[in-house]
RNA sequence: GCCCCCGUAGCUCAGCGGAUAGAGCACCGGCCUCCGGAGCCGGUGGCGCAGGUUCGAGUCCUGCCGGGGGCACCA
């Protein structure tokens, strides 16, 4: 099924190509009417012509009568209302439609989203919610899309620190070791061994020795850090399970993987011609990038001591990605303070001929979490706050909520649901800000069950399934008319329409806070609707239509959220 | 010093070069013989400053002011 506003642009494009050649309809939603097409000032300024001369000759050329009704507005704006019987086929495909609308991409392609990223025996904290709420959400995205998603978990299991975290694992005996990392206690034993570390010569001594031993290959080394590592990651996955975030074991790929690699990284920059030794480092020097006193901004691939740089591990994993897996699309959801650093990998991959332009590679950046303060978010004591102790607060405060709305309910059903709005509460109050900037966390507001929060849209949701449940006959669907008498439902019945609008923004500009927008924006438009229309004491095709409504109104809250990472309750 | 991001209502945020800049919270005023009032309807209130480009600028460009970040061996 055709998107509405893909039906009305090919029209227009036609109209304007037939008076200028190429010439884009700049078509738009209007506050207004329906649509309006801006572009027909651009076309009389290319042809100094009048625009509303312009915009006669386009309307002529237009044959757009079976669907809408075109007239001519201000300057030379084309003003464009849908007309009822499109608007009502157009809204009946998408009741009918599993997808609501929303067409697989032409292409399946495969794309690389690297996202998360905690490092190994260290706890996950508010730092890592940004990267792992959103990857997540463009994760599910595109797999609705019907691209071929491959999740990466680039976490971080190697370098120096290891040599004292197996140290502190031989002190404390194994056994005892995996049952602290086990509970989630990760920063505790982290903070001994760092401790040590720090205060004891000779533990520091031999954790240098380990760390030696470790990159060496030794194979009771290796067997220690993977103790490390598969604890940690048994507990990150308790915290996916816990946020529902689809990342698994098996998206782990960390930054060992990429060891093997990177002699190879080394070996064929040099080839190329682009390594440079510079004061004992290797390093490339990418166009465009200078330093502090003007000079070219070296990227250093190996160390003076030899050792790796972790752009060496990112253009492995460039490799690798584009390579190996294949990726049509290659993103990395991290802080935005990484920006130089990706720009200089994405260049240096390119000039080495590893990135084709054929492959779309972007640094998807985003701000930080803010107290109210607007400093870091931080405890009161000035700690990180852990992940899962968010969620655990975001927990406690949605089923405080419940409870106080209905003290009836089951306990087990109210905390299953506590749990959920807690999810829907922290995912939507970040994703529903603009990814680049800095946001200021509140937990009060994300959880209110009022105001622009997940609860809310769950809560639209969840009226809906009400009204649905009450049906005591099944209604058909596939033959339904609209007539959209009232102006709250015909304003329902486009902001259905608009939902492949609200994705191609949001997947041309991969910002999940356009998809926010655009439900929230719908969620108001139901409650407007279900204030002036009674639903279940119609009669007639009044009733079927409303309910019709009602259907897809659920349908496009509850595919939305879900590419969100958000599921929709029928109940709360 | 150079580079990047950001300054929109009291607060938190939208705004794809288009017409009269929109929401949420807070505040004020309305709306329950009716499907979940967790709601709806209405009101008060705003683009950091100065230039420029454009038929048209919150949006693009330049400078300034203010905030954050980055700038050679930590990742």
């Amino acid at each position: 099924m055709p998107a509405t506003y893909d039906v009305l642009f090919a029209r227009l494009a036609s109209a304007f190509d037939a008076v200028s050649p190429g010439a884009d309809p700049v078509l738009r939603p209007s506050e207004r009417v329906d649509y309006q097409a801006n572009g027909v000032m651009g076309v009389a300024k290319t042809l100094s012509r009048p625009p509303r001369e312009v915009a006669a000759e386009i309307v002529r050329h237009l044959d757009i009568a079976d669907i809408a009704d075109v007239e001519i507005a201000g300057p030379g704006f084309l003003n464009i209302t849908l007309n009822p019987a499109f608007v009502s086929s157009q809204l009946r495909a998408v009741v009918n439609d599993a997808r609501t609308g929303i067409s697989l991409s032409e292409r399946s392609r495969r794309v690389v989203i690297d996202y998360s990223a905690p490092n190994v025996a260290k706890e996950m904290h508010v730092g890592h919610l940004r990267s792992t709420v959103i990857g997540d959400s463009l994760a599910r995205i595109y797999r609705f899309l019907g691209d071929t998603v491959i999740p990466r978990n680039h976490v971080g299991d190697w370098g120096t620190p290891f040599g004292m975290l197996i140290e502190h694992l031989l002190d404390l005996g194994e056994d005892s070791a995996v049952s602290t990392l086990s509970m989630g206690d990760l920063d505790s034993f982290y903070r001994a061994a760092r401790a040590k570390f720090d205060a004891d010569d000779a533990f520091k001594e031999r954790s240098r020795q380990r760390v030696v031993l470790l990159q060496g290959g030794d194979m009771e080394t290796n067997r220690l850090w993977r103790i490390l590592v598969d604890q940690s990651v048994a507990y990150f996955q308790e915290v996916y399970d816990k946020l529902d975030v689809t990342m698994t074991p098996s998206d782990v790929v960390g930054e060992s993987f990429y060891n093997p690699l990177l002699d190879g990284v080394v070996h064929d920059l040099a080839a190329a011609g682009l390594l440079v030794d510079s004061d004992g480092a290797k390093c490339v020097f990418p166009a465009g990038f200078e330093n502090r006193d003007g000079e070219p901004l070296p990227l250093i691939v190996q160390k003076s001591d030899e050792g790796f740089g972790y752009a060496a591990t990112d253009l492995a994993a460039v490799r690798d990605r584009v390579g190996t897996l294949r990726a049509d699309a290659v993103y990395y959801v991290v802080g935005a303070p990484q920006a130089q650093h990706f720009a200089m990998v994405f260049a240096t991959a390119r000039a080495a001929g590893w990135l084709p332009e054929s492959v779309r590679c972007e640094h998807i950046a985003f701000g930080n979490v803010l107290g109210s303060d607007r400093k870091m978010f931080k405890t009161r004591s000035g700690q990180t706050v852990k992940l899962i102790e968010l969620i655990d607060e975001a927990t406690e405060r949605a089923d405080a909520a419940l409870r106080q709305r209905n003290p009836d309910m089951d306990i087990a059903e109210r905390q299953t649901l506590a749990l959920s709005l807690a999810r829907a509460a922290l995912k939507y109050a970040d994703l529903s800000n603009e990814r680049q900037k800095d946001y200021v966390f509140d937990l009060d507001r994300m959880v209110a069950f009022e105001g622009d929060t997940g609860p809310y849209l769950c809560y639209a949701h969840a009226r809906i399934q009400s009204i649905l449940r009450r049906l005591d006959e099944p209604v058909s669907l596939d033959d339904v008319t609209f007539s959209l008498d009232d102006p709250s439902a015909r304003s329902l019945a486009l902001g259905l329409l608009r939902f492949p609008e609200a994705m191609a923004a949001t997947v041309n500009t991969n910002q999940p806070h356009r998809l926010c927008n655009y439900l929230f924006d719908l969620a108001q438009r139901f409650t407007s609707f279900y204030e002036a229309c009674p639903v279940l004491t119609a009669q007639g095709n009044e009733r079927r239509e409303r309910l019709a409504l009602c259907v897809g109104t659920a349908r496009v809250l509850a595919t939305g959220l879900s590419l969100l990472g958000i599921s929709a309750p029928d109940r709360m």
